[in-house]
DNA sequence: TGTTAGAATGTAACCGTTTACATTCGTCTT
DNA sequence: AAGACGAATGTAAACGGTTACATTCTAACA
């Protein structure tokens, strides 16, 4: 219906130019009052509001940030989703979401987005661009911002993994454990950088105790609570079984206390597990973890990117290191007593 | 860098009209083969790509839809979240993302979107708007589908809420269950129409077994894991505890399983516990739950308003119902043959 | 009262496309 | 070879704002 109406319906009616009722919208201060009162009531009149494209183009910026991210479904980017969004709204900018479902997809993508004009910036979450993206996206000047990403040219935000690998791990040992596995992604694909910062860490901290590492003891499977459980269950069944696992993710450590419940192995005291992250769920399944600050992360990402379209974009430090935490909840605990090597198979209830 | 080439540079440099550039662009028949090809080239030597702004505002549209969803955390919005993104990327369309924090905002964000121009269409996810709401969107034509929401004007997807709730009831009644509680959202918000409706069909369902309906069986709390898990211990400690809870939502009946863990009831044996949605956790902890398919709902949503975008947008009809699925899995069984009555409280582990 | 500076407003170009309409080109009749 | 007609291309006016610059007020001063 309503055929909205223009800037120029607005200035004939308050009688006045374009350029005035332009002044007014942008609160310029050189205009006076009594005009100022005239204009707003015409607009208040016809039901004015300015037509955002036509403006973005006028002004040659959009208003407009691209969030990239994988794995839609994990609850933490989810909520880092959730930080960068909240950031944005309070800005007023608006928020596109690009979901990378495939490989091709995020090359495909980031070549769309980085013609720029179609956005002012661009936050790209746990999707680390290559050289040749990087070479695209700067040839652009595409202002861009990773969020638990490394890199030497874009501003990131990260938590120090490797510390965090160690803290998880020196926790452990400090419990008494010796047997200490490891439980991620797969280690060798280009994402999945945090993940091997953290099995660093968690070599590091075994070395440190001077406890040699072991093989068997680090399992790696695709993202995912159903995988972390099978990895488990076979970690439990060798014959030197692990008194504690570190898992990388929080969703894997719940595969872990699953595969746990399955082979009735008790919590704490059989098994500990600690996570990484410090999703909702942790807290809630009394998991103890490395805490993250994921909502955090996404407010800092989406405030540098917004700093650099605002102010000029140098003189910023490019890494922005937020703290990790351990959380001690219910699954960590000393490992037991008897060194009695254990082959439960009972199978659980849900 | 780049100062972005402009179809004036093209035309130039293929010594044509921009008009002609712009037919090229458009793949218009109206150009001949030699001419195509010359102002290819020009194209791939500028590395010229159209400016989308300009575009959007020159032909009136954005191909851009608005999201608006509430709650982002859990897990089924996420999901159809998923959905829609996926319907939306194949055709080309952005997304632009409104999450919902607080109902101030809901009247807020609405009323920014329904200036059209701004995006071509609006994709509202459980939130129906009110009739004022109504009467803007409807004033400005703003096309508009819902999802998980019933409404008289927009078209809108959903599943039989009802039915479903009778579904799962019936499917306790069937066990063998009498003493069956209901556990859900407060159901006198605008929002929950879908809870309302699963409680009308428990109600339902109970009348036509004629079991006389308890209001102690009737819990209600705001939306969430831990509030479930309170609301069941309370539940759990009547002088006659039900034998079976249904959830209206799947994040609802694993705080139902917390409780009975708390409370070292077991499960299905001492209580059988049917949720609603099928998300993934669903699945993985062997929840019986009456199945909707989230990320259908999301790709169908997208694609009617799509479908109202191209098309006339009459003839379709308003309402797609989506069908629903008892998924039977390990959380249901035939109530305990004694009816002893139990009043457990010994604390369990995490 | 006539200047004049500075404030307020207006004019028109521009942002980069699409597209209605005008023009030119080539080809086919006759 | 002139005319006619359709196909190919060009011209210029949108789309709806912003903004540099030109113009007109207003008021203060000599």
């Amino acid at each position: 219906m309503s055929a909205e109406s223009t800037i120029r319906d607005v200035a004939r009616y308050a009688n006045v130019s374009i350029a005035t009722v332009s002044r007014v919208l942008n609160n310029s201060p050189a205009v006076r009052e009594k005009t100022r009162h005239r204009v707003e009531e015409a607009i208040e009149a016809l039901d004015y509001s300015p037509n955002p494209i036509a403006r973005k183009l006028s002004r040659g910026r959009t208003h407009t940030i691209a969030v990239v991210l994988p794995l839609f479904t994990l609850p933490s980017f989810v909520e880092r989703l959730r930080g960068v969004h909240q950031k944005l709204v309070d800005n007023a900018y608006d928020l596109v979401l690009y979901s990378i479902e495939s490989d091709r997809q995020w090359d495909e993508q980031l070549a769309r987005l980085a013609s720029l004009s179609r956005v002012d910036g661009l936050l790209l979450i746990s999707l680390p661009p290559n050289d040749e993206q990087t070479a695209l996206l700067l040839e652009n000047g595409v202002p861009t911002v990773l969020i638990d990403a490394h890199h030497d040219t874009f501003r990131h935000v990260i938590v120090d993994d490797e510390a965090g690998g160690q803290m998880a791990t020196s926790h452990l040992i400090e419990l008494g454990h010796k047997r200490i596995a490891f439980l991620s992604d797969f280690l060798d694909t280009p994402f999945h950088q945090s993940m091997r910062l953290r099995y660093r860490g968690y070599r590091g901290a075994l070395a440190v105790a001077d406890i040699p590492f072991r093989d068997s003891y680090h399992v790696c499977d695709t993202h995912g609570r159903h995988e972390a459980r099978v990895l488990t269950r076979d970690l439990l069944k060798l014959d030197d079984p692990p008194t504690a696992v570190f898992a990388s993710s929080d969703t894997q450590a719940i595969g872990v206390l699953d595969a746990a419940q399955d082979l009735n192995v008790r919590i704490p005291d059989e098994l500990s597990v600690i996570g990484f992250d410090g999703i909702r769920d942790a807290e809630y399944l009394d998991l103890t973890t490395i805490e993250q600050p994921l909502y955090q992360s996404g407010i800092a990402g989406a405030g540098i990117l917004l700093d650099m379209l605002r102010n000029e974009p140098d003189g910023m430090r490019t890494e922005t290191v937020l703290p990790l935490n351990l959380i001690r909840r219910a699954t960590t605990a000393p490992p037991p007593a008897g060194r009695a090597k254990r082959t439960g198979s009972r199978k659980g209830g849900g």
